[in-house]
DNA sequence: TCTTTTCTTGAACATCGTTCAAGATAGAGC
DNA sequence: GCTCTATCTTGAACGATGTTCAAGAAAAGA
């Protein structure tokens, strides 16, 4: 059902997609509305849905270039490190940083909600599948003992885990704590997850 | 604002918290209106909100809820371990079990989103806070190394980790995960973290 | 019993995502 | 150029939603 892309950096897609882009990064996923984001566009609002199937359509592919350029910042950041610990220290801090430059674009990605059953489109989890793969490579470095299937998850894991540290110390429904600390909590524990070689599992 | 609560079991705010707890439960967060949720506990429309503030207001009492039955089953874990480091695990697991038995309500208490800047009332706070000190017992045995404000700070991080590793591998929006896969991975994050006397922070 | 306060009601309002019939536009074939 | 066809564009309309509010009912106090 999707489209091909036309290569035209002008198209109504391209268009709206930045537009959903600014909005979400101003004003949060919540401020995003059909009305305003065809309005930013200079479309009608009909055209929106034959653009993208949704407003859940074009979040999507709001994230999809969220997480394309965590990707990129990802690939800068393995050419960093000396060894494979210290490749994992900087994509950690990456992560970390990247979270707080894009607040509001990196919450957009996980927040977005699908309607039940719904998954995420093959092109969309190809990206996320990408972040993975990425610590994969210095993780099955430091944990030899593991097989292919296991550092896959274990990788996920860690983005997971690291994810949730971001994700609820940003988040200051809870007590708010002063972003200074994350990044040292997020070292602490990909240091633990990655130095697993004396302790078994 | 928030009013004295009678202590009447079958008083109409009750009635809309029991409503409202069946209704997430059953279909999500996304799935309570404000009409179904008045319907089922039998009062008008309007009377909501001569009860509450708001549908977030009611929400926030359903996930207080969920908090305290959560807070109650770390509270028969912990009498579960013999030495610190079982109990840690003994904890995780309570965790990521309640977390797969009560998937939506679970859910609903990390998905409800404030308004911007609106931050969680002292009642609903003070519930997350108790989950983080049950914590902070068996850590500080394992961790001696720690003062007290990075114990705090520290419980908060290995509990935000395994949020991210059960919330990440549920949400079926990216590659899911067998269900009895997650145990292990937690327990392995759990092992790693509290097992840091040896490397430093 | 009268007064005052509190609760209850459901119609009304504003806003939202989405649809759709009608009009505009752009090619393709001749 | 002309015609037919397919596609894009438009904005009014629809249904659902959260919230408000004036009016009436019930309860509480004196």
């Amino acid at each position: 059902m999707e489209t091909q892309e036309k290569p035209g950096r002008d198209t109504l897609r391209h268009r709206l997609v930045d537009a959903a882009e600014r909005r979400i990064a101003e004003q949060g996923l919540a401020g995003l509305k059909a009305r305003q984001v065809t309005a930013d566009a200079g479309c009608a609002l009909g055209a929106l849905y034959n653009a993208f199937d949704d407003l859940d359509d074009l979040v999507l592919h709001v994230n999809a270039r969220t997480l394309d350029r965590l990707a990129a910042a990802f690939d800068d950041a393995r050419r960093g490190g000396e060894d494979a610990e210290e490749t994992m220290a900087v994509l950690a801090r990456t992560y970390v940083r990247f979270a707080l430059e894009n607040r509001m674009l990196w919450s957009a990605v996980f927040a977005l909600a699908l309607p039940e059953g719904r998954s995420a489109p093959d092109w969309y989890v190809v990206r996320y599948r990408a972040l993975i793969d990425q610590i994969v490579g210095p993780l099955a470095t430091l944990r030899p003992d593991l097989s292919p299937d296991q550092l896959q998850l274990r990788a996920r894991t860690l983005f997971a885990a690291v994810h949730g540290v971001v994700g609820l110390f940003l988040d200051a429904r809870f007590l708010a704590v002063p972003q200074d600390r994350i990044t040292p909590e997020v070292a602490a524990l990909v240091k633990a997850m990655t130095r697993g070689l004396s302790a078994a599992d």
